[in-house]
DNA sequence: AATCCGGGGCG
DNA sequence: CGCCCAGGATT
């Protein structure tokens, strides 16, 4: 990992933010950017906000980059740019919690924090052949006593890194190597053949299934564009005009021009394009759905206090996936539509 | 304590 | 298709 060494508190912070519930490989290219882009702390605290969110496009989890924009302008105004330096004061920062905050003060300041990321819990469960739930508060209590306990305390640091490196390359929550594991003697798990029955959780995740329609309303060369400000997936993403059901809808010319009048008032519309269905899935729900161009010849009254922008300014704009899934096949080129 | 927040990779 | 990922905030 290119950050592996480092010292600097500020790389190692926004390294652990992206890498949070991210993997390696998949968050690499965005610190890379970011240490690009703001080589310190005080440039980015002093970036637009609209410009790190487009940098942070695409990496999921948007409220980790809120998070990181007000901690960066917290530690540049409040603590006049110096990164705070132990335990307690870290945990303390938006968006850092205990994983974070032990690695922060492990790697950067040699502390001695035991980090419990996913690669411990399931470490720890199968050398000790514990099957508390991880993801139940007694689970995290009792793992997280147990990772202090077995901490190397002169080198936190290099301790922290290599159990969950071997978490991630040995103790495999699939097809573990115990074959050439140093710790087949010790591990309880193996010993007692549980390996594949650890780490347990006890929570089932539901999934819904939602239905996004976008409209793309097109006016005078612009579009309306909507800023999701709601709590929600997506937070502070952009998006168009959407018209959400929890069930399918068939869209054909005239059932847009009787939902556009009867829900917007519109009576002047040209229907150009009803694209195909797109589809796509999150850790907790099924969105679905299709984008559908109108040309206005007047803004309807309904739609006057929405934003009308150029393809120029909207290309500056951070977009969900859902949405550049369809904008990636050429949706909105140049001459708009 | 329960629920929510993305997107990608892998078997 | 289900699970997991160098988790955290909110209610």
């Amino acid at each position: 990992m290119p950050w592996k060494g480092e010292k600097d508190p500020y790389k190692i912070w926004l390294s652990e933010i992206i890498l949070q519930q991210t993997r390696v490989e998949q968050g690499r290219s965005y610190y890379e950017n970011f240490i690009q882009n703001y080589p310190t702390i005080s440039q980015l605290a002093k970036a637009k906000d609209e410009k790190v969110f487009k940098l942070w496009e695409g990496l999921g989890y948007y409220n980790r980059c809120k998070n990181l924009l007000f901690t960066a302008r917290y530690i540049a105004k409040e603590l006049n740019g110096v990164f705070p330096g132990n335990y307690e004061d870290i945990l303390t920062l938006k968006g850092v919690g205990p994983y974070t905050a032990a690695a922060i003060a492990s790697f950067a300041f040699n502390l001695p924090h035991a980090v419990v990321d996913g690669n411990v819990f399931r470490v720890l469960s199968r050398v000790f052949a514990i099957d508390t739930a991880i993801d139940s508060t007694a689970g995290k209590s009792e793992f997280s006593i147990l990772a202090d306990e077995v901490l190397d305390r002169k080198e936190p640091g290099i301790y922290n890194q290599a159990i969950m490196d071997f978490g991630a390359t040995v103790c495999k929550p699939f097809a573990p190597l115990c074959n050439h594991c140093p710790l087949q003697k010790i591990c309880k798990a193996y010993l007692e053949g549980k390996v594949n029955y650890l780490p347990v959780k006890e929570k089932v995740l539901q999934k819904k299934n939602r239905w996004f329609y976008y409209f793309l309303f097109q006016h005078d060369g612009k579009i309306l564009i909507h800023q999701r400000l709601m709590k929600d997936i997506w937070e502070n993403l952009f998006e168009f005009y959407l018209a959400e059901s929890n069930e399918h809808l068939h869209w054909n010319e005239a059932s847009v021009k009787e939902w556009l009048y009867e829900q917007l008032g519109i009576e002047k519309a040209e229907i150009v394009h009803i694209s195909p269905q797109f589809a796509q899935q999150l850790t907790h729900q099924n969105v679905k759905g299709q984008f559908i161009k109108v040309i206005l010849p007047a803004i309807p009254t309904t739609l006057e206090h929405h934003e009308w922008l150029s393809l120029q300014q909207i290309r500056q704009l951070a977009f969900p996936k859902f949405i550049n899934q369809y904008l990636e096949t050429g949706a909105l080129q140049a001459s708009l539509f």
